[in-house]
DNA sequence: TAAATGAGTTGAAACGTTTTAATTTTGGAG
DNA sequence: CTCCAAAATTAAAACGTTTCAACTCATTTA
């Protein structure tokens, strides 16, 4: 591979000089531009990427960390990190985890080949993002917080939307509620809860802890907890699931008990994943504004980035999108948002 | 932040033994190793990779081109390429298409930030690869084929595909079956146009050209292709959507139009979306052994990366996924998979 | 005419590693 | 105690850029 060197040489001129004329925005004689130029082109010049990050102490490059990829659900969220990436001329990586998720952490984060990341992976832990973040490499937490100076964080609000599908089913006139949960180390779904928690306080309805089970965020999960919820001597009026994954084992469950969904109990879910508006009955559900947290996570990690000190945490409203698991025959409620 | 010189001052050796201390497998006294990692620790010492890089001329890390990350596609994909990827020790790092494509590419690509690439996007011009690709960064190419001895090709066998999922209609009986395109450009949708076009030849069939309708791969332009279709004086038997998610488009026009499928109309698809499943009826279509294709490209690619000089393209096979979109009544078929 | 200006260039010093040739230390053997 | 090989360590040279102080040399100014 040719380098800077042998492009001087063959134009007759010092490395730097060769330098600037491939950098615009140095003075540099038009012809001596044009020789350096010339002689790249003959060459097949092309820079050596690591030398420079190396002199110029910047990679411009971000890192995603995400668990998995399945599900416009990521996709979105990318894609709003990237347009803001774009602009700035930074690249953005992604990464998966599994097995080499630690190859990768200390491959980009910890040894520096990257400017900043955004962890969206619960399986990363606590721990190693601690030992991690320093001044010198801000990290921005979606959807988890950490105590430490150098992470921001961002966050959909999870309560409220959980908090606002509850409601929605008790506006609808349904007072027993089941909750599906999700692991029991999930903040997500504790938060979840807590919206759940607190809807029904607000109807003067107390916790029955017989009508709240424990999933693992799975379809099967979701199928196994309807099958215990509908074996329940007294079937609950409704029945929330901490995500769609497992509203749709749900609906599974109730399919295969004869039960009719949402005639005689109400289900829903959380996400609004792609498949939330193609099962039938079409899954009532929270969509989170992933485009938007993927937006906010990157101008919060460019402005640290750019050394601007405080960057405040960020919590994105949700929204409630009502479809058919959830639409009892004669009763008015009041959707906010209405998809196919 | 602390580099080696600092680590080595403070544990009173050189450079070179600091070096040797912390990249094991080299000779150094246990107490001087003791001393450097002591010191190392105190500083909190994270070796700088890009410098790494530069010195060693390798990155240990593979950059994966796609053009979406939607869909469990493209995640099954990935999870083979980093199952083979992980077990060498390489990162293996995701781009997106979109706006930063370009970015990407120059960063990783051209200017050697990465040791090799896989690209499965499309809209990358033949033109960028045939000018990136030589001796020193292997490509491989996925679902695409290129004339340039420096790129390796893997993919699916669409045509075969193709050819089996449309044998399976006119096995059911189905005669006059409409093919559903997708983009004029797509490599993919005239290979599975010719195993279409294979399968009716076999069955003695012309291609009628007023069942061939254009689609653009999106659930759109299969319900605008349905439109036309059910229009038509005289109804198909069966459709055969190039994809999907047009499939997927088919399959609401009939329901708009009133049409039963699979009783009036059978539909098939190509690719096996995770939704294919859901929909009801459940979509009869085309699996592509993502994960094995990510395992096989991964293996080519670095064979290539180790100095391999022919590594032979390769095509795998795909899998006939016989679900109730195109089950007829009365007729046997023979499904070469079942699934939920 | 001499000095001042300023645009172009150059050479050398980084950036932080790894690696190798050269040198020093170590621990026996004679 | 001396000498020798083996083991451990060091110093210096890369890797391929960018950048900056110093230098050249033509052009203007006094």
């Amino acid at each position: 591979m040719a380098t800077l060197r042998d492009v001087a040489r063959l134009a007759g001129v010092s490395i730097g000089t060769a330098s600037s004329a491939l950098n615009q925005g140095r003075k540099v004689k038009d012809i001596t531009r044009r020789k350096v130029l010339e002689a790249a082109s003959v060459l097949n010049y092309r820079p050596n990427g690591v030398a420079r990050d190396l002199k110029t102490q910047r990679t411009d490059t971000i890192v995603v960390f995400l668990h998995d990829l399945a599900g416009p659900f990521y996709s979105e969220l990318i894609r709003g990190i990237q347009s803001v990436a774009d602009e700035r001329g930074y690249a953005t990586i992604i990464s998966r985890g599994g097995v080499g998720r630690q190859i990768a952490w200390t491959r980009f984060v910890v040894e520096g080949r990257v400017d900043g990341a955004i962890v969206l992976d619960p399986t990363v832990p606590d721990e190693v993002i601690r030992s991690t973040a320093c001044s010198t490499l801000p990290i921005v937490l979606l959807d988890r917080t950490l105590a430490t100076p150098y992470c921001l964080h961002v966050a959909a609000d999870h309560e409220d939307g959980a908090y606002q599908i509850t409601k929605h089913l008790l506006l609808s006139g349904l007072r027993r509620i089941a909750f599906v949960s999700g692991p029991i180390d999930s903040h997500d779904s504790s938060l979840r809860f807590r919206g759940y928690h607190k809807a029904l306080s607000e109807f003067g309805i107390n916790i029955d802890e017989t009508l709240v089970f424990r999933g693992d965020f799975t379809e099967r999960s979701g199928l196994l907890a309807a099958r215990a919820i509908l074996s329940h001597e007294n079937l609950p009026e409704g029945i929330f699931a901490a995500n769609d994954e497992m509203a749709l084992g749900v609906l599974s469950g109730c399919e295969a008990s004869g039960i009719k969904v949402p005639d005689q109990v109400a289900v829903v879910g959380f996400d609004d994943i792609a498949i939330a508006s193609y099962v039938r009955p079409a899954l009532t559900t929270v969509r989170q504004p992933m485009y938007e947290l993927g937006g906010v996570a990157a101008r919060s990690l460019f402005r640290a980035i750019d050394g601007e000190q405080d960057v405040s945490s960020q919590v994105l409203p949700t929204t409630l999108v009502v479809r058919d698991s959830s639409k009892r025959p004669s009763v008015n409620d009041t959707p906010m948002a209405q998809s196919v």
